[in-house]
DNA sequence: ATGGCATGACAATCATGA
């Protein structure tokens, strides 16, 4: 059976107020998948029954006002969560920004990265510290996992190509040295930018300011992605910005991302290396 | 000019975001 697999991120800036959207693009997007950031919602608010309606499982792990990251599994699409963990094991943190789980043999890593605020206040110390760590745990995972996704808001725009205007955000916060330096340590770890295995319109963003009509303008960054294992990145058909979302009432000033599997084998899951290896010759 | 929105907590402003 070979069913494309669709996996999301999306910041919604709340979800108490996005909901609505959530549940209608649910209904009109065939996604599998789906990894929220910024709930700002206790456990306890957290709407499972609303989604449990449309057809999506909910894992969640949130805080009030701030942060809170939930990853949705369409039940009659994929199989039920496993090993699913609220926290990065290494890092002491009230903050609730990772969230992970196991599901079509997939570990699935939903991230929001700390903002960092400016350049070397204790917030931007505290992102880099949050990355260092996320980065140790994620080789931890990966020697585990053939198949790995990390999603989420990163925080980061990896390249100037990633900025509307480079020279205005040259060394700025999301865009600083040390920053894309961290991006690049999760790339050397073996995961591709699945947005960056394909031919991409110029000027693709996933977040636009509230302000100054940044996004009638195309002013925006590129900060949310899907970073794939190689196992992943291999069957990885299509990764798409989903833009439409930033352009209703009421909007998250982030847009969705989207990236199409081929669903292969089971077998693959559990493919030792040396075959693997032998396969190639 | 470090603002201009938006959100949540809280009851007029303030912290935070990116």
């Amino acid at each position: 059976m070979q069913v494309p697999l669709r996996l999301a991120t999306w910041n919604v800036n709340s979800l108490k107020v996005r909901l609505p959207q959530l549940l209608a693009w649910l209904n009109t997007r065939t996604v599998d998948i789906v990894c929220l950031q910024e709930t700002k919602l206790t456990d306890e608010s957290f709407p499972k029954q609303e989604l449990l309606d449309v057809g999506y499982q909910c894992h969640f792990a949130g805080q009030k006002t701030y942060n809170g990251v939930a990853i949705l599994l369409r039940t009659d699409r994929v199989s039920a969560a496993e090993a699913v963990v609220t926290s990065l094991p290494e890092l002491d943190d009230v903050q609730k920004r990772l969230i992970a789980l196991t599901t079509e043999g997939i570990r699935v890593v939903c991230a929001y990265f700390p903002n960092g605020q400016s350049v070397g206040s204790d917030k931007y110390r505290y992102k880099l510290q949050w990355i260092s760590t996320l980065t140790q745990w994620l080789r931890a995972e990966l020697a585990k996992n053939d198949r790995l996704a990390l999603l989420g808001d990163f925080n980061i725009a990896p390249e100037a190509r990633d900025v509307h205007d480079p020279v205005l955000w040259e060394g700025q916060i999301l865009c600083s040295d040390q920053e894309r330096e961290g991006f690049r340590g999760l790339l050397a770890l073996g995961l591709a930018d699945a947005f960056r295995l394909f031919e991409q319109p110029e000027r693709s963003y996933t977040w636009w300011d509230y302000q100054n009509l940044a996004f009638r303008r195309k002013m925006g960054l590129r900060i949310d992605h899907i970073l794939l294992s190689p196992a992943l990145a291999k069957i990885c058909t299509a990764c798409e910005i989903d833009v439409e979302l930033r352009r209703q009432e009421r909007p998250s000033d982030h847009a969705a991302v989207v990236a199409t599997l081929k669903h292969g084998q089971s077998e693959k899951h559990h493919a030792p290396a040396s075959k693997a290896h032998a396969a190639h010759r």
